[in-house]
DNA sequence: GAATTAATTCAACGAATGATAAAGACCGAA
DNA sequence: TTCGGTCTTTATCATTCGTTGAATTAATTC
């Protein structure tokens, strides 16, 4: 078998590299196209790959498989690997951002005058998120493997910031006002710890399970933030405590 | 090109797969051999380049050549790409291992006959890691990375687990004794949070940086444990109250 | 219904991958 | 020197990868 063919002589038209933009480009009277479920489920079957496997690990052709497609539809309707996976983290990303500053809004509308506490930034933040993550859709953890894998590697920077930087300075904005007096740089290193032990322990990866062999487990919304709010908290607190004690 | 040339007959004399073990088993009586050198420079190599791209995407040709040594070598050597992955994590897992135990037991021997206290635990958790992580030796950034990724990918969670769990039961009994109040189930949680909030800040995501426009930096070791040890220590005495709380 | 456009299928391309067999180079011991 | 084992090189294997041209089917428009 893989015996290639000794004819297939294939004359290649035009000899430049034109790898993407093959989508049609104008939008239906009514906004739905025929296609647009093809993509859905294309959209569906590689964030589950690429969560379980890295990315150049999983082919399109698992992912076609998986989403009951052909391989070369893929390419018809993304134009390349690497904008699909642009495509699968951007449709989160925008979901739950809008979700939090939604949330961070209203929190600045029940606190009236003064700013939100930090309670109220920190649930504002976690909410939208972990009621994403226990609401069934395993989409959520994959999401968030994904995105947790694609901030470990370097070169994938670019893509990550444009996915959580208008997130992340909205909310250190928030934090700042409701600490006062840290210092801004505690603000920042704040953040990415309240980022950085959400993410590690909400991405499924199974550790916090495993490690407590079955005790603990993140499924329930109401036991993990009653965990992660006061952890949380007390640590912004913190820096606020020895910015006033660096200065004092 | 890539013609096949058309004889290329080659007897398969074992059908069966054989995959492992090419390296020889017994060590010679200086303990150096001649390859050893070879292995550390591929592990080398292979840990820079693991830490860029991800495990499938970076090949045995590209690590090799990183190394310069042929890729055969690899083989050779590793018998496969899995067990170097393997080598390359283990080898940092064991130092970092051994230098955390031994901070505890110098923290046990400074706190007499009480159990260190939060910060003695939590210091001893993290200073022989801080330590590597900025003594200018990038390996260790991106052994974190590596390893955060591989956390990230439930097939791993083996090794994933063979790799850090001696360390995490250790210091999970370390602050359980550090916070007699607090639930078992919360000492669970708050080391997945310490664990958290430290690798994502700490694997050289860039994240920080980019965030602060260059204001933070976790080049600084002292500077770090100035804004981590805090929030981690009030972070988990919080789960001490919260334990009071409910019970009260 | 014809023409046009979008969506899908099929088959193959060239390039790159992990792996390995076979042969050569090196080296200490006899 | 010769021998036996360790290490390295060469060349190639079968397989899989992302991508694409061309043909086909389905829907929409005139």
């Amino acid at each position: 078998m893989a015996q290639r063919t000794a004819v297939a002589v294939r004359t290649r038209v035009g000899g430049q590299k034109q790898p993407v933009a093959k989508r049609p480009r104008l939008a239906r009277a009514g906004g739905a196209r025929r296609g647009d479920a093809t993509r859905q489920v294309i959209l569906d079957a590689a964030e589950q790959c690429l969560a379980a496997g890295d990315f150049d690990g999983v082919s399109l052709r698992t992912i076609g498989e998986a989403a009951g497609v052909d391989i070369a539809l893929v390419n018809y309707h993304f134009g390349s690997k690497e904008s699909l996976v642009e495509e699968v983290t951007g449709r989160r990303a925008r979901e739950v951002h809008d979700a939090r500053v939604l949330a961070l809004e209203e929190a600045r509308h029940a606190a009236g005058t003064a700013p939100p506490d930090v309670e109220a930034v920190v649930t504002a933040f976690l909410q939208p998120w972990l009621k994403r993550i226990s609401s069934g859709d395993a989409g959520w953890q994959n999401y968030n493997r994904l995105l947790c894998r694609l901030t470990m590697m370097p070169k994938y920077l670019p893509l990550v910031s444009e996915l959580l930087d208008p997130t992340a300075l909205h909310f250190i904005n928030a934090l700042r006002a409701a600490l006062p007096e840290a210092s801004p740089e505690s603000i920042y290193w704040g953040y990415m710890f309240l980022l950085g032990a959400v993410v590690q322990i909400m991405a499924g990866t199974g550790r916090l399970e495993q490690l407590s062999r079955g005790l603990c487990t993140t499924d329930d919304i109401n036991s993990a933030m009653r965990e992660i709010v006061p952890f949380v908290c007390h640590g912004l607190r913190a820096l606020e405590r020895t910015a006033t004690e660096a200065r004092g």
